[in-house]
DNA sequence: TATTGTTATACTCTATAACTATA
DNA sequence: TATAGTTATAGAGTATAACAATA
């Protein structure tokens, strides 16, 4: 019988998409590096049920401990209803706590517990690994050149 | 000794989220750095009535006359179903049109209009002028290494 | 049977306005 | 009045399943 033909039987066959005019900009380099990242890092956080947001909103909050929820929405540049699911899935999860702040209670203190700095100690072992593996390939050179220019670029940001 | 001596003596000085963690991670200061970029491209765009995935999918159009909504689902690294929205709304403001493929009935043949291959022009010129903006202060050797680290990262690109 | 484009749907991320309880 | 946190809501971006027309 005949078998369906191969997805590729020929390079020339299948033209690559002309991207030339899009590759000049830095910008959509970045959106397609990022882009990998993200999805490597969305599966690297998956066995500890935690996403981008909640794994950053974590390490914060251990590493910064009685940290109110607008400094954490600003450390985090986002807005501070955003942040309310994000902790409300910490808090249920017993990893972070709010406590009330007694000098001022409209604000609560935000605070690892046991399991939250234990989770966040293998996450960020997890995510170290991950980034071994997608920084393979660049030389210590090139990895301080990379985040040298990335502090550059988010320096230029407009607060306007 | 020399004690740290703050920028000015004001007692309102709020300590600053302590971030080194997440500063140790590329993807955190990728993601920064994005969001900068993405910001104020959308300002850059906006005058054109483009977003980013509007914007890019003309171009593409552009450099590319005839290809189909599947070719550019998987250049563009988006799934087909969310490409529809996009070329609908390039379609309505008759920036480009969707032409039957003859030789299989299926098929969709983009191509750009006199108007989106102008509105293309004038996008890229103002885009040209936006990352000239944010990437002053990265010399021609920065740029080509921080080029160069993007390409290596995304070709780590998973497919499973 | 497989593929192209489409519809319907859902989930995440993000942004704004308005509310509450404090200050 | 102003601020901290919340609620409600809406708009993007993204992903999957299922469908009609065509191969």
């Amino acid at each position: 019988m005949k078998r369906p033909a191969p997805a590729h039987p020929d390079p020339e066959a299948i033209p690559k998409v002309d991207d030339s005019t899009l590759r000049g900009f830095v910008g959509y380099r970045m959106k397609r590096a990022f882009n990998v990242i993200q999805d490597d890092l969305s599966k690297t956080l998956k066995p500890f049920e935690l996403r981008m947001l909640t794994y950053t909103a974590l390490i914060l909050i251990v590493d910064n401990p009685g940290l109110r929820q607008s400094q954490l929405a600003d450390a985090m540049d986002v807005e501070r209803p955003n942040l309310v699911v994000i902790l409300d899935e910490l808090e249920r999860r017993e990893l972070i706590v709010r406590d009330r702040v007694p000098t001022d209670r409209r604000a609560y203190a935000l605070k690892a517990t046991l399991a939250g700095r234990r989770l966040s100690e293998q996450a960020v072992a997890a995510v170290t690994a991950h980034e071994d593996r997608l920084m393979r390939g660049l030389d210590d050179g090139a990895l301080e050149t990379l985040r040298h220019a990335l502090k550059t670029i988010e320096a230029r940001k407009r607060r306007d």
